[in-house]
DNA sequence: CGGGTGTTTGACGTCTGTCAAAAAGCGTGG
DNA sequence: CCACGCTTTTTGACAGACGTCAAACACCCG
């Protein structure tokens, strides 16, 4: 369960600790995922919107050839879920471990202002990355990338990244490789900073910015 | 207005008619709109969804350059102006002569049901199309974008695109040039006929449908 | 201190983009 | 109804960004 390849807070240990040990009938609040585990799968009946607790969440879809495409990743307090019609359309993974608690709410069904709000930006994020994957080089695209994970943990210098290279290329519709490459070019032109591999310091922020004009 | 590149029903003209001919102070039910025209743009605030009666619009997004995006093609019959927020995203603009009814429902507020339903439905092809364009080669996104208009026309055999080639390339994130020699090779490969320029016949679906897999 | 996965780097190929010009459509006007 | 001119589309030649294949390297965990 420590495998996970990102710290785990004493909060998400305890919650672990629920899961793990309790026996209720009625379904724990918080279900746990380890890393790499599925959540739900294409085809399946759909069922309820989650809230991510902790860890983070990739949504994607295959074609036949195995070709990936990443739709979206979903970090702490982010919602995710939501369907058009009776079956799921996407594959859910936890990226590392991951605590997920479900929703009243059916993935089809907007009960509240809230939830229709939040279904609405998931349709605007999902419709801007379409510019950013039909229209920007691969600079542009990590660009894009590394300054929506730095807005979505508090707009800090320093951001964490919960995946590997191979789902950042997936969302971005590139390899793996021109993804390292774009991240070693911009080290080497001091716009960013790599600790380790999951770390990232951004050093230049408005040329990030810039490149996403 | 009978510049616009596709025929216009009877019905259609008489809309047409009414729209410029009377002075209701009460706005009309149906709004036209010529090919090429603006129905809102970027940065506006977000008013009202609206269901296309006639005719076509493209919703679409810029970069500084002039780079374009369209996001997706409404067809008669299709609900837009969907909106997280008080402004506009994208731009909207009638491809051909347009006829466009607002409904009563204000874009980020959706009522009922049925309209949840649609922006579910907008948020899932928008995440479709992901795939389509992150993962999938020139050939491949000129099938889908046949497939997804035949399905929307009917499914009948011929399809007309009532968009030029451009719109097709920016929709598709390719360049009028990939697309046009897409068509042609098609074409030669007796796939799909042409007639004329907007017009389509779909000779062998099932290789279409093999190359979206 | 290994072994395995994940990442980086290198060499090379190719698909798609770019630039340019010809051809085809389409609307206008004679 | 046909000729003209503009726009859109097609076709061609060439270039470049990104993908592919392969190997070295780093990191993580036992």
């Amino acid at each position: 369960m420590q495998s996970a390849a990102i710290k785990v807070s004493p909060a998400q240990i305890r919650s672990y600790g629920i899961g793990v040990s309790a026996g209720f009938i009625r379904p724990l609040v918080t279900r746990n995922y380890l890393a790499g585990t599925e959540i739900y799968a294409q085809g399946e009946l759909a069922g309820e919107l989650y809230v991510v607790e902790f860890g983070a969440v990739r949504i994607h879809r295959l074609l036949a050839d195995g070709r990936r495409q990443v739709i979206a990743f979903h970090l702490a307090g982010e919602t995710f879920g939501f369907e058009s019609g009776g079956t799921r359309t996407f594959f859910a993974e936890a990226i590392t471990a991951t605590g997920i608690r479900p929703l009243g709410a059916a993935a089809g069904n907007l009960g509240t202002p809230e939830l229709m709000a939040l279904a609405l930006r998931g349709m605007l994020k999902a419709q801007e990355h379409l510019l950013v994957i039909g229209r920007q080089c691969a600079r542009e695209r990590v660009a894009a990338f590394l300054l929506d994970m730095a807005e979505r943990q508090g707009d800090d210098v320093t951001i964490e990244l919960p995946m590997p290279r191979i789902d950042i290329a997936d969302y971005l519709g590139l390899t793996i490789e021109t993804v390292s490459r774009t991240f070693a070019k911009m080290r080497a032109q001091g716009i960013i900073e790599l600790r380790g591999t999951r770390s990232v310091t951004l050093k230049k922020r408005d040329i990030l910015t810039e490149l996403c004009r």
